[in-house]
DNA sequence: ATGAAAGCGCTAACAA
DNA sequence: TTGTTAGCGCTTTCAT
């Protein structure tokens, strides 16, 4: 661990280059109407001297960090089970990269830290804030609403109505991927279609939820309201919600679990009963964790969403509502994305697609 | 997304509060040599009025910024493809909230990158860097070194040698994590112990497969060379190993896996073969990634690292070594933690426990 | 097209 | 103990 060392100033690359300051900083920030050769010298100067401006400085006078939050709470629940969250992360960085700006990351677990990152945000440290806040209860976007800070929501956040208020979000297309994939169970001719819901006060359950009653009320008329196991988006859950399906209606011959992990408790319980998959039951997951779902026995049918693409979204759309013009540099808000949605609250929404393998 | 406003300045406080603007900022820093009477007056004036400092102006003039990066070099990665890079983020974020210092995430996926993150930690934006580089032939390092910014390692970097120069890491005991494993393999009655070995060109596996053979010269008097394989810590790796292995040494007895996804490969091949796990062969991983390992059929015995400490010693590591006496609010550099243990090169190794589940 | 000069909001000597 | 003052390094009018 070695010291800093003091870096070179603006003045000393006017002083070398033979100009002042202000021609450096014009050359510096884009260099329009600054004659070619001057600055060549600058730039050369730059160089020599291994210039970097100083953010603080530069901050302090332009108002601008070039910096955006990204804010996850509760990192103890799904986002952190899976890759989810590091593939988000990485499609949100790889945009900002793009743009110059720094991701400052932010992880919440608590009523305290609730008020800690309140107090970041509004203290005016970042240009911009790309919230994670699944539950319901959440205090965080009320508190991020006071605080009054640019923010893009990942996944459609509670309260959020169409034709509401227009927060910005970026989300998957939970329902249609709940549709296409109970559909799909019923071209296969099943039609005790089950549901095992993931966890009901995050909105990716319940508009999951939402998918599968829109086609079992089309195709069949209404789904027995038996066939709906609530449980929480894990592979524990899945194996409670299974049995308990088993129980109730032990003709089931479809099941549409709310995730993979859920799908992969599922197939264990059905595999321990005796049936074959998917043979007599077939299974349906959703988000595609690959390294699940191809590892599940039989490989797993499931939705997939592009996350990273989801990630990289948030911080276009977030960018692109940013005073100075940044974000518009690859794609831009109005099209964020060649087959991205605009939801009628004001959201985004990104397309699902059927991965079928060997469970459906 | 609504605009910022303008936020109250030392200035306003200060007036509000009748007295100077240097009052104010001692009270705001610590406050000591303040009136209590004055103090408080300026402590209800900050309420009142919502300030919170500009750590712009700050930074400008006391070169510190509070802020820590945080870089993760190819994301693709094992590092991504497990909760690992989670729950070391977990414990960094909780050590550097806990002193008040920001993380900033830089993630990186090739050349370009590397360029970029040089250059922004030379440019003096953070007070120092919590490195992850896994790679043999990672150019981030060298160019880290180059920057001149204080740096901790996670994992031990390539090259740091018994009595070298004193690179500032954090690591499991790999290696003698490793000896717990194939130890108790050995204690186990097994005789025909082979390693499924990881990437090698990550001191990780190279560690462990050290321990490995430490044991079998031990006890064994040397292993047979046949019964190491290498591999690369993916599932299918794994996979690829365990038939190699079977096919080689039919006799084996048991498999010390370099991590529980190779140790998933194996299994599942084991169990293809007709093998029982672990009448037949029994088989350790590491890491104890328990999504993993407590889903594998059977449950797996492996070798556990606490990864959420790791990341908290390393951010506490790195505050304690800067400037301003930072990080010496819980815990210190002397005694990072009750069990942590000083390596001759100048890293911190943290103890691993087997956990034992069904697999041996 | 270029330069001079005035701050951005804060901390840290130094005086009082 | 408190206030005054001089910058930190940069951008940005405003002159030239």
């Amino acid at each position: 661990m070695t010291e800093a060392v003091s870096r070179p100033t603006l003045e000393a690359v006017a002083a070398r280059a033979g100009v002042s300051r202000a021609t450096v900083s014009r050359v510096v920030n884009g260099g329009d109407g600054v004659r070619e050769s001057l600055a060549e010298r600058v730039r050369q100067a730059v160089a020599d001297l291994g210039y970097v401006p100083n953010q603080a400085a530069r901050s302090l006078v332009t108002r601008r960090h070039d910096a955006v939050a990204v804010v996850i709470a509760e990192p103890e629940s799904r986002v952190f089970a899976d890759p989810f969250f590091a593939l988000q992360l990485r499609g949100i960085s790889k945009e900002l990269t793009a743009h110059d700006n720094q991701l400052v990351l932010l992880l919440t677990e608590g009523r305290d830290d609730h008020a800690r990152v309140a107090r970041y945000l509004a203290g005016g440290h970042v240009d911009g804030a790309l919230v994670f806040s699944l539950h319901l209860d959440d205090p965080l976007p009320g508190l991020i609403r006071a605080a009054a800070v640019p923010t893009v929501f990942g996944g459609r956040p509670h309260g959020s109505a169409p034709g509401g208020a227009g927060v910005a979000y970026v989300d998957c297309d939970n329902r249609g991927g709940a549709r296409t994939a109970v559909r799909h169970l019923v071209d296969l001719g099943r039609r005790r279609v089950a549901h095992i819901t993931g966890a009901l006060d995050q909105t990716s359950a319940v508009d999951r939820l939402d998918g599968y009653r829109d086609v079992m009320a089309d195709v069949l008329g209404g789904a027995d309201p038996g066939l709906v196991v609530q449980s929480d988006f894990t592979p524990a859950g899945g194996e409670r919600a299974m049995r308990e399906l088993l129980d109730r209606c032990p003709d089931v011959d479809g099941v549409f679990a709310a995730n993979d992990l859920t799908a992969l408790g599922a197939l264990r319980v059905l595999r321990e009963s005796g049936r074959r998959v998917p043979q007599d039951v077939a299974v349906i997951g959703f988000d595609d964790m690959v390294p699940v779902a191809e590892q599940t026995d039989p490989p797993l049918t499931t939705v997939r969403q592009d996350i990273e693409e989801m990630g990289r979204l948030m911080a276009r759309l977030l960018l692109s509502g940013l005073p100075g013009g940044r974000g518009r540099g690859r794609g831009t808000a109005r099209t964020p994305a060649p087959d991205a949605r605009a939801a009628p609250d004001g959201g985004v929404i990104l397309p699902t697609t059927l991965v079928r393998r060997a469970t459906a």
